[in-house]
DNA sequence: CCCTGATTCGC
DNA sequence: GCGAATCAGG
């Protein structure tokens, strides 16, 4: 078969396990293939993901320090307020910070939007809680009952 | 020094 | 679009 073809399939794999916090080097591992961590990197950028983790500020060229336009005298009252995202917790009872070692780290939502949430039910196997291991460390073979459960989620 | 991820370049 | 190389940060 085409070694290096990332189909939905792989590209779900890698989505999953960078959203769960794996490194790169592991995704690459799960992946297998040929697949390297620059591999993994290149699609995980690419694919829109990346962005949130360690490593470089979007930098490339111009360090661009703020040379001249700065406000002089700015309202030093500026409430800081907020929009009050307490609706988080809508799909996850969990967020990235609250979530511990025990609770299920299945993602709802895109991550870094403000009602972003981890599933935050006890972890029965890895990262997750029994339902969503089922989906997220697939035995094998992907049973159409197994995808059939997935639409029930929401 | 190690590790990580991000960005950029070449194919 | 893909991968690898390189850079930068922790």
């Amino acid at each position: 078969m085409t070694a290096s073809a990332w189909t939905d399939d792989r590209i779900g794999r890698l989505k999953t396990l960078w959203l769960e916090g794996q490194t790169a080097e592991q995704i690459a591992r799960d992946l297998a293939n040929g697949i390297t961590r620059s591999a993994v990197l290149g699609k995980v950028h690419r694919i829109g993901l990346s962005a949130g983790r360690s490593g470089r500020p979007p930098k490339g060229s111009d360090a661009r320090p703020k040379p001249v336009g700065l406000s002089p005298a700015r309202s030093l009252a500026t409430r800081p307020i907020d929009a009050r995202p307490v609706v988080a917790a809508e799909h996850g009872l969990a967020t990235v910070l609250s979530v511990r070692r025990c609770q299920c780290r299945w993602p709802f939502g895109e991550p870094g939007a403000a009602d972003f949430s981890l599933c935050g039910q006890p972890v029965t196997r890895g990262a997750f809680c029994a339902l969503h291991a089922a989906v997220a460390y697939r035995p094998a073979a992907d049973t159409p009952r197994t995808l059939d459960r997935l639409a029930l989620l929401d």
